[in-house]
DNA sequence: TATGAAATCGTAAACGTTTACGGAAGCCAT
DNA sequence: ATGGCTTCCGTAAACGTTTACGATTTCATA
């Protein structure tokens, strides 16, 4: 069912067709009613590749997501609403939203290299920005129309939006130097993602705006899931003088971190505070309950399509220049994991 | 940089250049290698549309996702590997593989009609494959290669493959039944979706096979996340003789359970009995680790990918079409949640 | 009635590939 | 020397669209 049999079961020429139904205005109302009506009833929906091909554009944009990062751990609740959310702006463009999940044991360079070369979108957002990301470079100098998930260290003139983890942290110290709490460890991912240094970031900044001074023994880099948790927990109980409370980056290490607690028989949010960081079903269910930190996740998706659009000349009209380079603000969602020092 | 510019650079004919990128046999071995060594210069990878709308195939797969399913609430965790087995596959055949999601706000035919209508993918993968599924009718009359993740009533000739989950669900009864449990309660998933059916089928087999008359006021629908589980053990606890064990359909549901239980000063594992299903870090971190199933997420995706290319012309040759129609084994991995009932 | 503008539609080229077909060599055997 | 076979390569059509351009009709106006 291509265009051209559409066109002949009307006896209207080809062109005629095509331009009812991209909405074009050079086109008799009542035909183009006619045009819709046997559209819909055969089912016509016009072949991308012809499309793409003709206009230089694919109506796709890629998500990409490595497989290889921690933050794919909590992939699933994590990425399902940032999704949605993005395709909910795309929907209005007809613009289809596809998830490029590059495996570990794929080069993410080369992929992209693949995706872009493929002519197979026509802009990309990318996720777990890495503090160096050879694929902004490439990207910029290919000039693909992008948007990162995460600030970079990375140069060059491309938006962004990250989320506040600065802030976490230090509202994170802040409440528990509050709680009497004096030794303050940190959970930070283990890889060279940028998220990673900016939480650390703001764990160093909060602590000197407090007077109180960084102590490299009480930063424990892990993996940002259960086991990374455990981990944790173990090198703590490991020190001569165990820290009072914990900040972790992700909130299934909270779990592992639970065990290994529990397994030396500290019980977390009385013996040992813990902050975790994303406020989920999964944080309000643990026990005890996580003290973390809340993001609409739509709302995050939403902000990241307009922002790609913004770039992309066919809609930078209709999307400012100003909704790029964000950093998106959390709130704190109290809970029972951490509390008052009453220790020794 | 399209072949026509890499052919006037080399003073070769387009079709030469063609041929030569493609492996065909009818051209000269040095010509073949300047023209790969020009390409790799270029850095020319050739057009995804212009090949597509030639061959009438996009080289393409799409793995199709629905957030609104319960499914999608492990979704990374879950599907990322099975990811990664399908794309190996792939890989092999130049086939790049695209996550479709599909999101609650949208509806999953029109959604697959779009895709389908616009050419963008030569095959499918679809999951979380409910009991009576349109798509599965829509792509068996629009005769696009696809296979499922999980069988379903739905009739046709298609291949699927599986998950035991009605294996699971009599090796945990036996085993409960083994451990004096009488009064076995189950969690399953409130929706359409057909392994909540083939669930419950394995444990009221496994009960009658062994005697026991089957309860409906111990079947407990339920969303497959931290809230359900927490509902279910809310449910549990309101009936006038609680149930000594458990069998959850997801591992999610566990981490509620535990908290409503605790909550009631009951402890899982040592008052109540409580398997749930898939072995991940999770299941091994939480207090106490979860008895439950192991299944190779890679080696499921690997099959899935070979049973969508035997049903694929251009590839059936290579894959067997004994590959379909597969019932995933899975194996017990026994953890601290459950044991022997020493109660009234 | 003649004129010009507006409305509507058909024609054909173009996008980047692949591939069927045929032509031009080169080679061997008759 | 002729014929046939093989090897290699160029030519051109085709895939399904969109869109610039021009042609035709309509209609109001002078």
């Amino acid at each position: 069912m291509s265009i051209r049999d559409l066109a002949r079961h009307l006896n209207i020429s080809i062109g005629t067709v095509s331009r009812a139904l991209n909405g074009k205005s050079d086109v008799n109302p009542e035909t183009r009613e006619r045009v819709l009506v046997a559209a819909k009833e055969f089912g016509y929906v016009p072949n991308q590749s012809g499309r793409s091909l003709r206009q230089g554009t694919t109506n796709t944009i890629g998500f990409m997501i490595e497989s290889s990062i921690e933050t794919a751990d909590n992939g699933g609740s994590f990425f399902m609403p940032v999704f949605e959310g993005v395709q909910s702006v795309f929907r209005r463009h007809q613009l289809d939203l596809v998830a490029l999940l590059c495996g570990t044991d794929e080069d993410p360079g080369a992929y992209l290299n693949r995706i872009v070369g493929r002519r197979f979108v026509d802009g990309l957002i990318i996720s777990a920005t890495m503090r160096n990301d050879p694929r902004i470079t490439f990207l910029l100098e290919r000039k693909i129309p992008f948007v990162t998930l995460g600030r970079s260290a990375t140069g060059g003139q491309y938006p962004w939006i990250d989320l506040d983890f600065e802030g976490v942290a230090a509202t994170a110290v802040a409440r528990l130097l509050k709680f009497g709490h004096q030794r303050i460890a940190i959970g930070v991912p283990a890889s060279d993602i940028n998220l990673g240094y900016v939480f650390l970031e703001g764990y160093r900044r909060a602590l000197s705006a407090n007077g109180i001074s960084f102590d490299p023994d009480l930063v424990f880099p892990a993996n940002s899931n259960e086991e990374g948790g455990y981990r944790v927990a173990t090198a703590m109980l490991a020190q001569k003088q165990m820290p009072t409370a914990v900040i972790l980056v992700n909130e299934n290490m909270a779990i592992g971190l639970y065990r290994r607690f529990y397994e030396a028989g500290i019980h977390p949010g009385r013996d040992i505070a813990v902050v975790g960081f994303r406020e989920s079903t999964q944080s309000r269910f643990l026990s005890p309950t996580l003290t973390c930190f809340r993001i609409s996740l739509r709302d995050l998706g939403i902000k990241l399509a307009e922002a790609l659009l913004s770039t992309m000349p066919a809609f930078a009209s209709n999307y400012p220049q100003d909704s790029i380079d964000l950093v998106w603000p959390m709130e704190l969602v109290p809970g029972e994991s951490d509390g008052p020092w009453h220790g020794t």
